[in-house]
DNA sequence: CGAAAATATTCGCGGTCGCGTATATTTACA
DNA sequence: TGTAAATATACGCGACCGCGAATATTTTCG
């Protein structure tokens, strides 16, 4: 499933659901996308001052890829996926 | 259109297409995200450790999202947009 | 419950952010 | 072509990144 982001929290928590889906720990996408276990947990987090690096990093070492589109109309399932 | 970015400057770039689309200056956008000219710059120009919290701001006052999905097998069409 | 694994957090360091301010340089158009 | 608008770049500053290395803390599961 897509994962719609506003928010560098909801980056971070993306981040987070396609990493668990391919059963990664934090250690091991850090070693992909070579950053420390450290850095991945603050990217996650939703650290704001997170550098845009290591997102692309993380993005390309998941094998995802970013789409950048005019804002939609939030579903009531959407909304859900905020929390 | 819908931008694919899997660096940093394919975001810059995505950032841009958008932001003239909406006639508006690096200054004129600057100042609805409360970031100078020169920071706006330097994200459309894909600086890598360019902050995500700049992202997200610009992404806001331009009224667009992030989405993250796993990575497409590229089209033609999408292999010509990132150049 | 208890141990192991995973995640969060800390220290000092070098680097670079975004800031204000200001100035080049390039682009648009009358 | 010439001027104005737009964009890129520079300086010093305070802040905080990601780094190595190490250590809490939390979560998982036998």
């Amino acid at each position: 499933m897509d994962t719609i982001a506003r928010t560098p929290q909801q980056v971070g928590a993306g981040i987070r659901r396609y990493r668990r889906q391919k059963k990664l720990t934090q250690a091991g996408l850090g070693e992909k996308m070579h950053a420390r276990q450290a850095t991945v947990s603050k990217l996650e987090a939703g650290v704001p001052a997170t550098q845009l690096r290591i997102l692309m990093d993380a993005l390309a070492a998941l094998d995802l890829e970013l789409v950048i589109r005019p804002r939609t109309k939030l579903t009531a399932e959407a909304i859900e996926d905020l929390f």
